[in-house]
Parts: structure tokens; C-alpha cells; sequence
DNA sequence: TAGATTGTTAATCGATTAACAATC
DNA sequence: TAGATTGTTAATCGATTAACAATC
């Protein structure tokens, strides 16, 4: 089986959203023409990403949604939520850990870290922040697999070798800094400015 | 000239944010082979990208750190920061509005919206909380640029249309819809749940 | 000058789109 | 059955990579 390309597998949580929207309105199944006309894509593509993810439909029916959402719950890696070490309490790991949406994404936050005195023992959003020297020593005892790093980009690569020596196997990272990790650890970025560039730039260019 | 490729367009902000750092560091001049190592991408696709971009180097010395910079703060549209509305003081929408980092990527809030009464009138990171009904009026005596939507998914499309009353011309949309718009109103995803998907199934993958 | 690096053209690779047979 | 929709194979399109001449 080929490996399903990645623009492929960023929109699947984009049809998982409207598949989950659907089922609770009572939806049975949907075809590729209708969740195209919900989403913006072409509803060939839509087969051909669904069908990598192993997601099968029926000829004249449709993709059941239950079903479907099972599917791509799974494929996501979503199906049983990855314990997560956040690091850095400012503004954005404060969103971050505010979001309770993550749980329905696969991410289940359970401790945050911070070296900014003012913030250590604060609680926020109900978690306690704790100093990022005690990090390694609580990550023992968990079984941590992803990072989450809302740092200044200055100190991303330093915090994310902590992380790395506490096990994780994967690191969301906030900043714009590309990092360095070993081959088995995965490191994504959010890339929240390379989104806001691409407004920004569509918006300065001279109107088609 | 030929439209810049989006892949290409979403890397700039990556070389922006390094071409910054060095510049700051006393850098005057910097290959593609060098940025390539700090990076992670191919040399000769950074060139590409920052002729693209309208960046010009010199050969045998490379690209001016301080030039480049400057090139690609107006090409991103970076020069002139765009006023912007946020509506949904969430906990992703409190993070943006504390951000100050987006001053330095041609955002400028200039106030936020929400229905929640416990929410509006208070004060968050500085900005007051006005009611989604006093939008448009506000609007009229400024010219807002963006509006960034941190609601809930279910309101996105709601709050959209009436930020497009409002004669934005861009949405920055951190909720998982497809949003419908006019077409001289340009929608982008900051798409978390796309690069939170891109993690997880990479980690719920058998290790290669 | 010699040599490193750019800028650009051509070749490759991979993703998207189109076409169509299979099937419920 | 007839017809809508899937699944898959082939064709197209566009982005990436390689090759190399231009140039400081």
C-alpha cells in the first residue's frame, strides 16, 4: 500500500469535522458530491482521500457517516487520546490548554511547564503549572507521547531535547523555528504564521 | 510573472523569521546552502522561492540578511499592518489577543466581540470585550482589514457573513469549517486540527 | 583569475483530475 | 432493470529537483 501524500492527509480532519456534524444530525450516508459541496474539494479527490484513509462506500449510496467517522478517527491516530506535556504557559500554551476541543482530536494535555517564576504554581484552566526542571522526573512515572511547545522560538530547539530525553515520540511545535530531532521522533508545526502570510499576501496583491 | 505556488508561499515565513534572527546576530549576507542547513529545505527550492519573492542575491556572496528581509515583509504584505476584528473570546481567541507577536506579521487586533455576557464588558490582554450586535457599528468608523474567527464551529459561518457586512476583505478561521465567501473575500484555515492530524497518525503509524 | 553562488531552463516526480468499468 | 455512485486506472497538471550557464 503507497503511502497516502500529505495534503491528502490534511484534509481528512477537515471531512472528519462535517462527518461528525452530519452523524449528530441523524445523517445515515452522504456521497462524495455532497461532502464536496460542503467543503470547497472536488469530490474525485474526495474518494481518493477517503479510500487511502480505508474509509469504503457503497455504489448509489454513499459512504455510511458512522461508519466513515470510525474510519478516520482511527486512521488519525485519534481513536485513544495521546497523553501530552505542554511547555511554555503564555499566551498561546494558555489557548492551548483552555481547548477543550483537543479531546475529541486525540490529544488529552496533563501537565504543563514553565521556568517564568511568576507563572510556576499558578493553576490555569485547572492545570497546575509546573517548573520545567521538574519536567524529566514527572514524565517517569506517564507515558508521555507528544510535546506541545508555545515557548519563544528562541528556546523551542532546548526545550524540545528535554522533551526528547523524557521519551516523547512527537512534538507540536508553535514556533516558527524548524527543530531538530532524532529519526524517530516527529516534529510538526502548527505554522500559524505561514497561514496569516497567506492571507496577508492574497490581501497585498492587486485584485484578479 | 507566474503566481507563487502556495507550498512556496507558506515557506517564506519560515526564512523571514531565520533572515530576522540573523540580522539581529550582525549576519550581512547568507547562502541558500546555509539557509537550507538552518531550515531543513533544498537549496535550490529556497532559491526558488525567494526569486519568486522578488528577493535578488549576489553570486559568490549570497543574500543580504537586512535587503531580504525587507523584500519579504512586503511581498507577505507585512509592511502595513492590517486592522483586524477577532470575534470569540474563547481560549483560542484570548491566546491570538495576547500574542503580540503579531504585530510583528502585519496584525494589528484592534478590538474583539463576543455574546457571552460574563465575557463582554471585561477586559482581557488589554482589549475590552464589546458585543457581537455592536460590531458593525464600530466598524463604520474604521478600516478593518481582517477578522480572525475563534467561535465555536456551529456560529463560524454566521459570524463570517457578518463580518463580510462589516467590508473586511479577509477571515482568519480557527474553527475546522469551510467557510462560504463572496469572491472578493479571501477565507484561510489556520488549520490546527489538519497539522494535530498530520502528528498523530504519523505516531499511530508502524515505525518505518 | 578561479571558484562559489546565483538564476533559469529542462527533467523528474508526485498530486490532482478525468475517464470509465464495476456494482449495488 | 436502470442509473447513481464507487473504486481504479490513465492523463494531466504543477511542484520539486537536477543541470548548467551567467556572474561577481
Amino acid at each position: 500500500m503507497k503511502a497516502i501524500p500529505e495534503p491528502s492527509l490534511r484534509r481528512l480532519p477537515v471531512y472528519l469535522e462535517l462527518l461528525r456534524e452530519l452523524r449528530e444530525q441523524g445523517v445515515e450516508d452522504i456521497s462524495c458530491t455532497q461532502i464536496g459541496e460542503r467543503t470547497g474539494q472536488d469530490p474525485t479527490q474526495i474518494r481518493k482521500d477517503l479510500s487511502h484513509a480505508g474509509a469504503v462506500g457503497k455504489p448509489r449510496v454513499g459512504f455510511n457517516v458512522a461508519e466513515t467517522c470510525e474510519q478516520l478517527v482511527d486512521f488519525l491516530g485519534w481513536r485513544k487520546n495521546v497523553d501530552a506535556f505542554l511547555v511554555g504557559a503564555g499566551a498561546m500554551g494558555t489557548a492551548l490548554l483552555g481547548h477543550e476541543l483537543f479531546l475529541k482530536q486525540g490529544l488529552n494535555i496533563v501537565a504543563a511547564f514553565d521556568i517564568d517564576p511568576r507563572k510556576v504554581g499558578s493553576e490555569i484552566h485547572g492545570f497546575e503549572i509546573f517548573h520545567l526542571d521538574t519536567m524529566n522526573s514527572l514524565a517517569r512515572r506517564m507515558n508521555i507521547g507528544i510535546g506541545i511547545i508555545t515557548t519563544p522560538a528562541a528556546t523551542a530547539q532546548d526545550v524540545a531535547d528535554s522533551l526528547i530525553s523524557c521519551g516523547i515520540r512527537g512534538i507540536w511545535n508553535f514556533t516558527p523555528v524548524r527543530l531538530q530531532t532524532p529519526g524517530h521522533v516527529i516534529a510538526v508545526n502548527a505554522a500559524l504564521s505561514s497561514s496569516l502570510g497567506v492571507l496577508c499576501s492574497r490581501l497585498a496583491m492587486p485584485q484578479p
